[in-house]
RNA sequence: GCCGGAGUGGCGGAACAGGCAGACGCGCACGACUCAAAAUCGUGUUCCGUGAGGAGUGUGGGUUCGAUUCCCACCUUCGGCACCA
């Protein structure tokens, strides 16, 4: 019988609808098994799959299958993360409802999904824009709300004037601050929003105790929060010539907050932002023009034009003073755009001696400069002639009963001066310690349709109220204009936000905008565990076996949104008693980006998108599944390479033809097949080994490695033998994780095992049979490698020192000098020095 | 400026307790098979040198018998943050 040819649009398929048929990947609770919750970030349906997809997808799936084989009861879903802007831009252009486009969408994606043959459970898929989802988004939100966490503000926010939409400060990208989604630079705009309190939270989210996640990650996360510590310190407005009061009474207070509380004598001005709500009151009119004129032109500046670091530096002042409360000196107010009303309070104590920008704003202006610390032993530095600001560590100084302390460079408490201070602001009630966060509240608004609907309810009378927990989910109507307004089409659709008020009855209005889609992301974990379940957002059972997620893959871009967030949103849950556990997610790892062969990001308009389902026609998923896994480290991404599938390929033909060749068994020695068990069980150690560590191209290169000796093997007439069987067996079983079609052919019907390869159990080192009998041991002489002697494995010190003495490049290279040492490194290598 | 990755052949990469640098694959060269090509198989492939040999993991130093691996200083590059008080 001639051998069949490896075909796989005939296998592929076919075990593909057997799997499914059997049920073969359905996860079920057993109480038996230890579980294993592996997840992979779900897709935006935008229509295709990307090879991205593919590159990330297909290795995870390759791990969970490992799992399932140790021994696991393994959970992979996978689902579709379906509001969002693209959805609803296309719908302004086409007209086609979002829903209509989003579904079609999905069914093609679930097609393109199936032929990669990973082990999703689809029973347990979710679709974020479906009412049996958004339902419960719909209902968290209610949570959060009643938790005291949700709250409306009216605030300046980012807004995409072409997406026509507000934008949270992590969806604005880029120097120029242009827009996450379309590139387009953002403008600011005042409208009021909710918001939930992730501050709240920013401790806790700085500790990552009990996770395995990326130093990456946590660094990009930590930086993100930007926890500084301080003290809050309260100043007062001096009495103007316009309106005398005394000293030290009356005046409005001026919260500042700072991180060198220990600089307070040396505060010889204070700086307001031009937003600052003080502004008006405080300038006096000789200054009014000046300071309107500088109002307006901070106003009119871009983001990017004020935050220009090596920017002059500018401002007016506002003929206002203010009270230091430490030595009730009498300090002038300016106004500068280098003082932000975003972050802090949007005004600073100007430190200039110790400031480099502080010093800067006193120099072009001549404000006077007091040094407060200097270098220990160092003569007291006058600030008139001092050519920059002192920021090393030293002895305080001009600082009244506090002269002497010493100062470090330390943060917070841990610098002496800044203790003593902070103790000595809190006896006297003029400050205190306070910590201070550039991590933002949660803007959830966004003014679109294709989101989840907020349900929340206005009336005149009783103000903002929860739509009835009985009444949900507050469904979107489909008859709708697409117009890009920049309001929500919800809010110009004639009847939907009318309603009635849940507290009084009487007439009210419905929230017309619609939730940030990192809402149904944060959450949708928790789906999987029971999509079914309509009775509560998942079903306790379910997530008492299965959460938390064990190991989480996706890229690096969502670090610090959909990963803080939904930390954040867990926490929450937790102490509303919903959800168990301080995090949601044990273990976190990030693969890299596949590029464009022209090293470029993939992209529609660069022309160098690679498409999967192309490469699946020519060369099969095992192939591609097996390629992307081999061709660059998982977590660091390369440019494609489209040759290089070529050897992929081969690999995988390769595989076929030694399964499938009609060769007779020969008359192998017992080297052979000695040989043979060995490598086997060396590679099984290894691949178990990288498996482990999520180091996927050297499980495929391992297994090349293997075939490459199988081969040999067979070559050397090891067909046939016991040795030989083995090897195939767990050859295959090594594989499976990688391409499981051709792994699953081989092993039920070429090799007739009992089905199914992906249930049995993965096998175990033999370590007798990986032992090495003899070594090969490289003699250096002055840590030249001269020669290698082959020694037997449990050959003494002794013995290899001997020999390798002997060795003839070793002679050669002594040349009769006599060693001063020698070297030996157990079983591994000697070196001998002259 | 601050924080964090990464620098190894023509290319992707390997080296997992500090111990043979370049596994595996791509590409390339030569050979076998073929009328020929493709496919397949075989051999070779870090650089310099005919050779013995020498050099070599971004650069410069250090520790060590021995450093891609550890330490110090720097360079390049990618990503994040940035007048953050």
């Amino acid at each position: 019988m001639a051998p069949k040819a490896y075909n796989p649009k005939e296998i592929e398929p076919k075990w593909q609808e057997k799997w499914e048929a059997d049920g073969l990947y359905h996860s079920d609770i057993d109480e038996s098994r230890p579980k294993h919750y592996a997840l992979t970030m779900l897709p935006y349906p935008s229509g295709d799959l990307h090879i991205g997809h593919w590159y990330a997808m297909t290795p995870s799936d390759a791990r969970a299958r490992y799992m399932r084989m140790k021994g696991y009861n393994v959970m992979f879903p996978m689902g579709f993360d379906a509001f969002g802007l693209p959805a609803e831009n296309a719908a302004i252009k086409s007209g086609i409802h979002p829903m209509v486009r989003t579904r079609d969408n999905i069914v093609r994606m679930r097609k393109q999904l199936r032929s990669m043959g990973a082990m999703f459970d689809w029973r347990r898929e979710m679709v974020s824009c479906e009412p049996e989802y958004y339902k419960w988004t719909e209902w968290f939100f209610i949570q959060l709300y009643k938790k005291g966490l949700a709250y409306r503000k009216l605030s300046p926010v980012d807004f995409c004037p072409k997406c026509n939409t507000t934008l949270a400060r992590e969806q604005v990208w880029g120097d120029d601050r242009h827009c996450e989604r379309c590139g387009t630079p953002v403008i600011k705009k005042d409208l009021s929003q909710w918001f939930f309190q992730a501050t709240k939270y920013a401790d806790e989210l700085l500790r990552f105790d009990g996770i395995d996640w990326p130093e990456r990650v946590r660094t990009l996360q930590t930086n993100w929060i930007d926890r500084s510590e301080g003290a809050s310190v309260i100043f007062h407005t001096a009495p103007s010539p316009l309106a005398p009061l005394p000293v030290g009474e009356g005046g409005d207070p001026i919260e500042v907050f700072t991180t060198r509380p220990d600089t307070l004598f040396g505060a010889t001005f204070m700086v307001f932002s031009p937003e600052h709500p003080l502004v008006d009151k405080i300038t006096t009119p000789e200054n009014k023009d000046a300071v309107e004129a500088y109002k307006a032109q901070a106003a009119r500046q871009s983001d990017i034009q004020r935050g220009a670091v090596d920017k002059e530096k500018t401002g007016v002042f506002t003929g206002g003073y203010a009270i230091n409360p430490v030595n009730n000196a009498k300090i002038p107010i300016w106004i500068a755009d280098y003082v932000l009303m975003s972050y802090g309070t949007g005004a600073i104590m100007a430190v200039p001696a110790h400031d480099e920008r502080d010093f800067a704003f006193a120099r072009k202006f001549g404000l006077e400069i007091i040094p407060v610390f200097k270098a220990e032993g160092a003569p007291d530095p006058d600030g008139a002639t001092m050519e920059a600001a002192f920021i090393s560590e030293g002895v305080m100084i001009n600082s009244a009963h506090f002269n002497g302390t010493k100062v470090n460079v330390e943060k917070g408490r841990k610098n002496p001066s800044i203790a003593a201070m902070i103790d000595w602001l809190e006896e006297k009630g003029i400050g205190k310690e306070m910590v201070n966060y550039r991590y933002r509240d949660w803007l959830i608004s966004r003014q679109r349709y294709w989101g989840s609907p907020i349900p929340m309810i206005y009336c005149e009378k009783d103000g903002w109220n929860p739509v009835p927990e009985d009444q949900l989910p507050v469904t979107l109507p489909e008859d709708v204009e697409w117009k890009p307004t920049g309001e929500s089409p919800l809010k110009l659709h004639p009847t939907w936000k009318n309603t009635s008020c849940p507290v009084c009855g009487g007439p009210a209005e419905r929230e017309t905008d619609t939730m940030d889609t990192f809402m149904c992301s944060s959450w949708y974990h928790l789906r999987y565990l029971s999509p079914w379940c309509d009775t509560a957002p998942f079903d306790d059972k379910e997530y008492n076996y299965w959460m938390p997620v064990d190991v989480y893959t996706g890229g690096i871009e969502h670090a610090t949104m959909h990963l803080l967030y939904t930390r954040f949103f867990h926490k929450a849950l937790r102490d509303m008693g919903i959800t168990e556990g301080n995090e949601p997610m044990t273990q976190l790892r990030n693969q890299g980006m596949v590029l464009g062969e022209d090293n470029e990001k993939m992209s529609k308009s660069r022309g160098n998108v690679v498409a999967p389902d192309e490469l699946v026609e020519k060369y099969g998923a095992d192939t591609v599944r097996a390629y992307l896994m081999f061709f660059a480290r998982w977590e660091m991404g390369a440019p494609w390479d489209s040759k290089g599938i070529e050897g992929s390929s081969r690999w995988v033909r390769r595989t076929w033809a030694l399964f499938t060749d009609d060769v007779k068994g020969g008359t192998p020695t017992p080297e052979t097949l000695r040989d043979l068990r060995r490598k086997v069980h060396q590679k099984l150690k290894r691949i178990t080994r990288d498996f482990e560590n999520f180091e996927f191209n050297t499980i495929v290169s391992g297994l090349m490695e293997l075939l490459n000796e199988l081969y040999k093997a067979r070559e050397a007439g090891a067909a046939g033998s016991a040795a030989w069987q083995e090897a195939q067996e767990i050859y295959v079983k090594m594989m499976a994780p990688v391409t499981p079609h051709i792994a699953e052919e081989l092993w039920t019907d070429v090799l007739g095992k009992k089905y199914s390869i992906h249930t049995q159990q993965w096998p175990t080192v033999d370590e007798e049979a990986a032992k090495e009998d003899e070594i090969t041991i490289p003699v250096q002489v002055n840590g030249k490698l001269r020669d290698r002697v082959v020694m037997p494995a449990e050959a003494s010190d002794e013995d290899i020192k001997a020999a390798a003495l002997k060795a003839e490049g070793v002679v050669k290279h002594l040349e009769g000098q006599t060693p001063k040492k020698v070297i030996v490194v157990k079983k591994s290598l000697v070196n001998i020095v002259v």
